[in-house]
DNA sequence: CTTCGGTTTGGCACTGAGTGTCAACATTGC
DNA sequence: GCAATGTTGACACTCAGTGCCAAACCGAAG
């Protein structure tokens, strides 16, 4: 990596964890762009170079995570029966939280108890869930146009990981993710 | 309903009327507040005294349904099972798609194609999955804080229904949103 | 060391969303 | 008719987000 890229990296990551700071002490409506820009020492307008809309600082942790989904799929052995494989393709998610435990809580906190993060959030697994669905259909070896089995598949998955992830923050973090995700897939996809 | 109330709905209808006209000729962002409320016969500030945000011009028609579906969960008979219970219970949804066609039509593809209406939507559904966990938790008998399947059967359910809703619109809505529905419920729930 | 080309940055001005406030006006009840 | 209440439009304000430009910065070549 270059020199340039890798201020660029310094300058985005102060700016999350100073995102990240002030939202967890007064809220995501409460704090202002110019509050964050100031706490990372760049300008206003520095900030919109890194992230386009104030959500993104928060949520383009987990985007990243998210374009990798559709690789970390087509992975996973031709063997494992679809449920199976995306729980497995998930694991890009619960790995890297379990790398960075604190940041993962924190960040998870804030999104899960901000609607307007939420709904970003939601509104990326959106894409994702489309990429996801050409990837599995492909490997269950049917045609996503006419057939509805990948989409829903991929769907139930993903409504699995959100409700372990809500619980997982209402419980304060305390429980392992991967367990209860384990957990919410059993009920999602009964054997 | 007193006169003031009708009149208040009236221009209620008018205000969704005319974003839906707007937004479905230009798109969401390329359309203001001022345009709307232009089209409506009333100013800038009284379209917020009726819509939060310009996002729930076309989303509080959801909201409001969204709102009846835990009433609609706790009125199935106690002998359906879950999913059969949770399917019936989105006909709240589907029925008022069938009394309204074209309405719902216009407003689910602009919904369905904007990524800001489509996040608002994904939000509220979220506040919907709490209450409805809740209200099905008291039909398992569980306890909606220690079982995790409530909630995971809840937001399976969702998933369906916004797969179905999705397909629904990318084929022009020209399947029967219940036919769809029922599929994805098949998909998602195996007997 | 200096100059050149490309990139990053900050400042400024602008549009649009959303909110608080107030005065004008209509409606309901007495 | 009058008072209480509710609705409306206008104005002013904050904040998110974008376009534009000039200054600062940096690596490379001379």
């Amino acid at each position: 990596m270059s020199l340039t890229e890798r201020k660029r990296q310094l300058v985005r990551d102060e700016l999350t964890e100073a995102a990240l700071k002030l939202l967890a002490f007064q809220g995501f409506e409460e704090t202002t762009i110019d509050q964050m820009a100031a706490a990372a020492g760049v300008s206003r307008r520095t900030f919109f170079r890194y992230f386009p809309s104030k959500e993104d600082v928060i949520v383009e942790f987990l985007s990243d995570l998210g374009r990798k989904l559709s690789h970390s799929l087509s992975t996973r052995p031709a063997t494992e029966p679809p449920p199976v494989a995306l729980q497995n393709a998930l694991r890009v998610f619960t790995d890297t939280f379990w790398e960075h435990p604190e940041k993962s809580q924190r960040l998870a906190n804030v999104m899960v108890s901000t609607p307007a993060l939420l709904a970003r959030y939601l509104e990326r697994q959106v894409t994702w869930r489309a990429t996801l669905s050409a990837e599995l259909a492909v490997r269950m070896g049917v045609d996503p146009e006419a057939d509805l089995r990948p989409a829903v598949l991929v769907a139930v998955a993903f409504a699995a990981f959100d409700t372990a992830l809500i619980r997982w923050v209402a419980q304060g973090s305390t429980t392992d993710l991967n367990t209860l995700l384990s957990d919410c897939f059993a009920t999602a996809f009964p054997t």
